[in-house]
DNA sequence: GCTACCATACCGACAAGTCGGTATGGTAAA
DNA sequence: TTTACCATACCGACTTGTCGGTATGGTAGC
């Protein structure tokens, strides 16, 4: 193999294993030689393709925010024509993801984010930037969802918002419970809730109101 | 003063300390120095009164549970006699909590949760009932209020857990966003599902159903 | 032989935890 | 009331282990 493959490999399989490192342990407490033993690599070639242990944490984030887009945007949940199918596709995609440990399922992003809010740490700001990055993603599909029942964009930006909170919290109740479950339940009640705000209405939701014409 | 008080004045301080530091910096990242300066109090007092790091950071979930539980349990909130007005009246007052930096307004249980999941440190277990404690608490008012739409009280808990999500979320995202507004943002759409989910309803949801009766 | 890549031994800063000692106030016999 | 005694609380220099980072040398492809 060229010098230049390995270097590339022995440098990937650092970041994926400084995420799945710090996903499980935590961004602090997460050292060196942990990433490097779960790379299979050692310390020198560690040193070799990363200035130090900051640099590393910080290319994962800039992975994880690539990796994190491309996967979102090339499933298949984009492609079904009516806007609520696709967030509801969004939402069963997201139900797949929560199989295994925790630590496999957890966002790197969420994990960086909560640990070094406070400090300037330059990867604070990838991390935050690939969760921003996935509301604005969300946002498309709520926006067109809102076009859709004839509803005004408006509230795009904070209904997709409240989606990725969603996503967050039931992480964190997952690590709380020790498993799944808890995540489930809140992908349902977020899912009731995204229907009855997306489902195009006809005329108005007050039920004492009678309608009418008739359905199409 | 008597030598026994002072000492409870400097163990109070430093589980106080302990709590604001590692809500701001994060479990792992917060230094026995930190917490010891933060709480006026030297590293040798620190010893005095706790066997180690960790032994504080259990105190102070310990401390957390107790007082949170406490805090929410004797708000004005608890009072109005319909029960969607008092879990109205609880996402009001998470709402007027969301002031002031980010670090004042986190929690610490979640904080604690994250970090440690993965270990087997004795903090994990006492952060983790913190919230299933509340979560708990706050099924009482949703268990009240689906009763009193003449919904069964199954799904009491999931609900709960959906609230509690989205705190959790809320904070996560007022991390990376560096203030509360999407906290805010969420903790509306968590009111507009509730409103939907737990107003009693007269028949059915469908607007097309004409109402044959008065309101009340 | 030059360069990219990797391995191992090592260094030193930093932070947890130790320990000998001091200060303060309560208690009780003389 | 005085004094001896003791317990709690506190102080901070010191020890010790950990871990990020460095130095150095080796190997393999071009």
């Amino acid at each position: 193999m060229a010098p230049r493959e390995q270097g590339e490999i022995s440098r990937a399989k650092l970041i994926a294993a400084m995420t799945d490192v710090a996903r499980e342990k935590g961004y602090h407490a997460t050292r060196i030689e942990d990433v490097c033993a779960a790379a299979g690599v050692t310390k020198g070639s560690f040193f070799h393709h990363f200035a130090s242990r900051e640099d590393l944490g910080l290319a994962a984030a800039e992975a994880w925010r690539q990796n994190t887009g491309t996967l979102f945007a090339e499933a298949e949940f984009n492609h079904p024509a009516r806007p609520l199918d696709r967030l509801l596709g969004y939402i069963a995609f997201r139900r797949a993801m929560l199989t295994g440990p925790v630590a496999l399922y957890a966002c790197y992003a969420g994990t960086v984010v909560a640990e070094t809010y406070a400090t300037d740490l330059p990867v604070y700001p990838v991390a935050s930037a690939a969760i921003a990055d996935h509301i604005t993603f969300i946002a498309r599909h709520t926006a067109a969802a809102l076009q859709d029942c004839g509803q005004p964009p408006t509230r795009a930006h904070a209904l997709s918002t409240f989606i990725q909170c969603t996503i967050q919290g039931a992480l964190i109740l997952a690590k709380a419970e020790g498993d799944a479950t808890p995540a489930l339940a809140c992908l349902d009640e977020l899912e009731r809730h995204l229907k009855h705000e997306l489902t195009p209405k006809r005329r108005n939701h007050d039920p004492r109101q009678a309608v009418l014409f008739e359905e199409p």
